[in-house]
RNA sequence: GGCCCCGUGGUGUAUCGGUUAGCACGCCAGGUUUUCAACCUGGAAGGGCGGGUUCGACUCCCGCCGGGGCUACCA
């Protein structure tokens, strides 16, 4: 048998993370990332861990920890070790940080943001800024970047890609007070937590030859690296608040199935190869590897996942189905819940859309003018009088019986069966939309069903349409 | 500006030197039908542009154009 990975990753060694910064929600993107990152660990038999990339004591918040904690939840994507806090780290990373200056890989520089600025002006943007030792140990501590030659990111889905030292700055690594800096942190951390492959956004490409530097000069092995391509709005632009639904948040409340948006996320960039595009997290994942996301960034399209979640939602069972929608509504599962469940299943592609169409079982008729005035024309009180003569001589109440009383009245009132159904649908639900209007009868009961018919009868009779 | 990545229909993708360029969402039309969905059938719609290489390029090379990322004592 083939083996599927390369020889290079030990299948159950791997060891992989997630590391987000909290510095706002969670989003399709991220999500993605973190998706991956599980996959390949659940495929491989590895681990993943979760780091909070909180060194950015500006913007990072408990709130936005938390709020990530609950979307990958949400998710239902576990980790294996974490989540641990980057900051938590800072005396490895000061440690770290002293070895290099100790080695001279590293060293302090008194120039400004402005002074390199200034350099650049100089000496051209596309110059590497090589500083000044500081003799009194003051300033931002740089690493030193070699003169010549090129860095090359060996990439699981870019394939090699080489960034020339000598355009490369001598880069910052830690601030004056010590505190260090992102791309050394990274570094240090993924070599110290013994990630083997970093799975991350294609934003951080550029910054991998720094942290393969960092590691260099640490003398220590750099993880394998797959930069994923990035996730656009419908508008060609990065991800971002503006379009719709972006974060797993939104998701959550628009009323996706999490096991949908895993399936739709997963496709955003990578395929099993054929034409299956229904795939279960099982299928998941059995069939994903990294080396198999493609190369383009992808478009969120939402249409797709509503489509997708619809399918979800048809296929759960009624018991689970039934929990969903309690959940999701903030109600109690009960009896009533679930036959309303059971005849709405099949309408709905979401689970926000799943409330309005059985809302009529649990409070009055929504009130509706535009349904009313345009069902209740001149045949609806002929239309209402004959369903209520029916469904008020019927001893049981289900839809096969409401059926069978409903079904004669359209040939013998001479009406096609929509200018009876409908009249009697906008009676009892106040709206033109709802499930089979068969299952709908049954299941809100005989008294309450005549009580509606009644009702509308009564305003029919009161304020007469104009003639259709 | 500099460095880097990307470019198959509206969207996600398959094929990766020879195909009627496949599949899915969406869209359009028709069917089914008690509404809305669902479902069934059919249809429109694609290799950014220009040069090469080759008997033959969506597939390889170069240029251009377009999109994106990084370029902070942010992450």
């Amino acid at each position: 048998m083939e083996t599927w990975a390369p020889m290079s990753i030990s299948e159950k060694d791997l060891r992989v993370r997630f590391a987000p910064s909290p510095t706002g929600a969670l989003h399709v993107g991220g999500a993605r990332t973190a998706l991956y990152n599980w996959l390949a660990a659940r495929h491989s038999g590895g681990k993943l861990v979760l780091r909070i990339e909180d060194t950015d004591l500006e913007r990072s918040t408990e709130a936005n920890v938390r709020q990530i904690i609950e979307a990958l939840e949400w998710l239902e994507l576990d980790w294996d070790e974490g989540p641990l806090s980057q900051v938590a780290r800072a005396p490895e990373h000061a440690a770290a940080l002293q070895r290099l200056l100790d080695s001279g890989a590293a060293y302090h520089d008194a120039a400004t943001a402005d002074d390199v600025r200034a350099w650049k002006n100089e000496h051209g943007a596309g110059k590497g800024y090589r500083g000044i030792p500081d003799p009194d140990g003051s300033g931002a501590v740089r690493l030193r970047v070699p003169a010549d030659g090129d860095t090359v990111v060996d990439d699981l889905i870019r394939g090699e890609v080489r960034f020339p030292n000598a355009s490369q700055d001598d880069f910052v690594i830690a601030r004056a007070d010590g505190s260090v800096l992102y791309n050394f942190a990274v570094a240090v951390d993924d070599a110290e937590m013994g990630i083997t492959e970093v799975i991350r956004g294609d934003d951080h490409l550029s910054n991998t030859p720094k942290q393969l530097l960092v590691l260099g000069a640490l003398g220590v092995e750099p993880p394998r690296y797959a930069h994923v391509p990035l996730l656009h709005g419908p508008d060609g632009k990065k991800l971002s608040k503006r379009h719709g639904a972006a974060s797993v948040q939104e998701l959550r409340e628009a009323g996706y199935l999490a096991s949908a948006v895993r399936n739709y996320v997963a496709l955003l960039g990578w395929g099993p190869g054929d034409d299956e595009t229904l795939l279960d997290t099982a299928e998941l994942i059995a069939r994903f590897r990294p080396e198999d996301v493609g190369r383009s960034s992808a478009v969120f399209d939402e249409k797709k996942l509503r489509w997708m979640n619809g399918r979800y939602m048809r296929e759960m069972d009624l018991d689970r189905y039934t929990e969903a929608v309690a959940t999701f509504e903030g109600r109690k599962v009960d009896e009533r819940l679930r036959v309303a469940c059971m005849i709405a299943q099949e309408k709905a592609q979401t689970l926000a859309e799943v409330w309005p169409l059985i809302r009529f079982l649990f409070e009055e008729p929504v009130e509706d003018e535009k349904a009313w005035r345009k069902t209740m024309k001149d045949h609806a009180t002929s239309a209402l009088t004959s369903a209520r003569e029916a469904l008020a001589g019927l001893e049981s109440f289900e839809a096969a019986g409401v059926e069978a009383a409903l079904e004669p009245i359209p040939e013998r009132l001479n009406l096609k069966p929509g200018k009876v159904y409908q009249p009697i649908r906008v009676a009892i639900t106040g709206t033109t939309v709802s499930p089979g209007i068969f299952e709908s009868v049954a299941a809100l009961g005989k008294v309450e069903t005549l009580d509606r018919i009644d009702s509308a009868l009564r305003r029919l009779a009161t304020a007469p349409e104009p003639a259709a």
